[in-house]
RNA sequence: GGCGGCGUAGCUCAGUUGGUUAGAGCAAACGGUUCAUACCCGUUAGGUCGGUGGUUCAAGUCCACUCGCCGCUACCA
């Protein structure tokens, strides 16, 4: 039996559902997936979800519920989403799994047999939220760099021995061009290793949830350890039959876990397992929304199958159709290397421009002339050579960036086939040619009718039941793989329908409105109820009002400004993290708000005394509250 | 601070190893066409290719410096 091809996304993280990103991640990997099926290969596609750790164990708790209900309901959420996303993955693993801790206890065992794990101490900050340790250096104000709370530990855990592969590594990536993609994250790679690779902690105190390691309740493997080998235990390892998927052909991410985990710690666990290694590693960047970074805190995500719902409501589209339409727009815009801004207009622009003016309309006018000067048959004759050019160079074009999984240049390949289409239809005229009766009709027509034949092939991996409509309105069967793209002579074609019905402007128009006003909050969170506060709660926070009496930057910091505030009587210090947005100067006399019974703390080593409330805008930037009219300081605010 | 990248037409971006008039898509204007989902096709952009200075017969394309932005990574206050 051949090796199957093996393409895999993240296991994704239990904590909240997925939206525009992960659907991204994993729509890219099933059109991969796809492309490779068509082509031949047997595949193999896993996803799946991350399942332990003592956040998801927090999680369940706070929605009054066991970690298994918590994570068989989200786990669910993901299935939910990729089926509707139309994903067709071969393997879904969960790392609650039985066969997944399996493996892991296995590649733990080897690894130690072979003496590249060890027990040692481990002193430092511990951030429980994220299961990461910090350094003393790392903490910022007495907290973790994303603000969660930390605390000391003193505890002795297994250690990767990361620090001894360095060299392997370097000599691996060095030698084999296409295991780290793209290129820019490769080079950060090369010099993420360079400055020296530290020995990993891989496991944690048990705190109730998670693998343990093997003869040892009392711990738990870290998160990231454990979830790495999921690709391996997907493939059945360590029992039969492993060899016939394994090594993964592409590994999927998005850039935020690409360098120290994917691209580092997990060739280095497979070389300490004597295991081969993933012939391709690749990350894309992010979906920026507007200017800003798309995130839940904003509320500007984008959820995919909402987007699929606008599509339908602003263009009469069916649902199936919809799903395709996200699927183009999210392969077309993937962000191969940077970022790439994904908002409502571009996601318009590529459905009218591309898939209704240009592949939807040329199929239409085909088939419908086809109907006219061709008796609704395939006409018998010849492709003529320019189309026969076009398409060989489409195709070419089309493997070649697929072979280098930009999935995005592939579907330019696709397109760009379908504008030669209109553009030979208007060079060739056949309203033209049947009205002087030129011999060459059945050739042009016949070659417009290959064309689309092709983009059906083309496009399958990427929107499969847009392809499917295709073939229904040529009634031809639809295409199992690249090798077959016949038109048999004098087969009766079917009546062209429109796929894709054009966006109305008016509907889109209606349906924008709404993306400038404050959008629907986030899906409501896990824990919503249990994030009310009481008013006695809130009664415990007292706001005050103050005047800025003086203003000055804080040397060394980009972000600080030390001010002096009068609030009553009482004069206090401020430190404010606003030097962004505001001069010095300009905040002399403001009225503020302050938090006045906030627990003073130290940045930059200036001692801070309240804090002054204000809005973040859409970069991250302080819009101050301030009293309506003057009031005077000192005055209490509820 | 170190490493890397980016800055090209209104917008989104291509531009091979330096070489005739710097390209595509979208938007806009004008024209054409009628098979088609008011679609499609053609023409139109006078862009000092971030800035300055070099190398060269020749630079968007190499070098230096510089401004702005970003990524990774480190670290100081």
């Amino acid at each position: 039996m051949p090796k199957r091809t093996y393409v895999t996304t993240p296991i994704y993280y239990v904590n909240s559902v997925p939206h525009i990103g992960t659907t991204l991640t994993t729509v890219i990997a099933d059109i991969c997936t796809r492309y490779r099926a068509l082509c031949g290969d047997e595949v193999a596609f896993t996803t799946g979800t991350d399942e332990n750790g003592t956040k998801v164990m927090e999680a369940a708790i706070q929605k009054g519920k066991t970690p298994k209900e918590h994570t068989d309901e989200i786990s669910q959420a993901f299935r939910d989403v990729f089926a509707a996303m139309n994903i067709q993955y071969t393997d879904f693993i969960r790392t609650t799994e039985d066969r997944h801790r399996v493996a892991v206890h296995q590649f733990f065992n080897i690894l130690r047999d072979a003496g590249h794990v060890y027990l040692g101490k481990y002193e430092g900050w511990y951030d429980v939220s994220s299961e990461t340790f910090y350094k003393e250096t790392d903490l910022v104000d007495g907290k973790s760099p994303d603000g969660n709370e930390v605390r000391w530990v003193e505890e002795e855990n297994w250690f990767f021995r990361l620090s001894a592969f360095e060299e392997q590594l370097l000599a691996k990536i060095a030698s084999d061009p296409k295991f780290l993609l793209p290129e820019t994250r490769k080079n950060e790679v090369v010099s993420f290793i360079k400055q020296g690779l530290r020995d990993m902690c891989i496991t944690r105190k048990n705190p109730g949830w998670g693998i343990t390691v093997p003869g040892d309740d009392s711990r738990i493997f870290y998160v990231w350890f454990d979830a790495l080998i999921s690709y391996l235990a997907s493939t059945g390892w360590p029992g039969e039959g492993w060899e016939n998927t394994w090594p993964a052909d592409v590994h999927w991410m998005a850039k935020e876990i690409y360098t120290r985990f994917h691209a580092t710690l997990w060739p280095a666990m497979l070389m300490g397992a004597g295991l081969p290694l993933p012939k391709s590693i690749i990350a894309h960047g992010w979906f920026t929304f507007g200017d800003a970074k798309m995130s839940k805190s904003k509320g500007n995500i984008i959820a995919p199958l909402e987007l699929a719902e606008e599509i339908i409501a602003k263009t009469g589209c069916d649902h199936e159709v919809a799903i395709d339409a996200v699927r183009f727009v999210l392969a077309r815009l993937l962000p191969a290397e940077g970022d790439t801004n994904f908002t409502r207009a571009e996601v318009d622009k590529h459905y009218n421009a591309d898939l209704a003016n240009d592949l939807g309309n040329a199929l239409n006018r085909s088939l419908s002339m086809a109907h006219k000067f061709a008796e609704g048959k395939i006409p018998t004759g010849s492709v003529e050579p320019a189309m026969t050019a076009a398409i060989e160079r489409a195709k070419a074009d089309y493997a070649s960036a697929m072979d280098v999984l930009r999935v995005d240049k592939a579907v330019d390949a696709a397109c760009e086939l379908v504008r030669f289409l209109n553009k030979y239809i208007d060079d060739r005229a056949p309203w033209a040619l049947a009205k002087s009766g030129d011999t060459s009709l059945p050739d042009v027509l016949l070659s417009m009718l290959a064309s689309l034949r092709t983009s059906e092939q083309l496009i399958r991996p990427i929107m499969p039941t847009v392809a499917d409509r295709i073939a229904a309105q040529l009634n031809l069967p639809a295409q199992t793989d690249f090798a077959d793209a016949s038109l048999p002579a004098g087969t009766e074609l079917g009546e062209p329908k429109p796929i894709f019905p054009r966006i109305d402007p008016k509907k889109a128009q209606e349906l924008t409105v709404m993306e400038t006003t404050p959008t629907t909050p986030p899906p409501a969170p896990v824990a919503a109820e249990s994030n009310f506060i009481t008013i006695e709660d809130f009664a415990k926070v007292q706001l005050k009002v103050a005047r800025v009496l003086e203003a000055e930057p804080i040397e060394g910091s980009d972000k600080l400004l030390k001010l002096q505030v009068v609030i009553g009587e009482e004069r206090r210090q401020v430190v404010a993290g606003i030097k962004a947005n505001y001069a010095p100067i300009d905040l002399v006399g403001r009225q503020v708000i302050i938090v006045y019974n906030l627990k003073p703390a130290k940045l930059r080593g200036v001692e801070s005394q309240g804090m002054l409330l204000a809005a973040t805008d859409a970069d991250g930037g302080a819009i101050l509250l301030q009293p309506d009219r003057e009031a005077p300081e000192g005055t209490g605010v509820k």
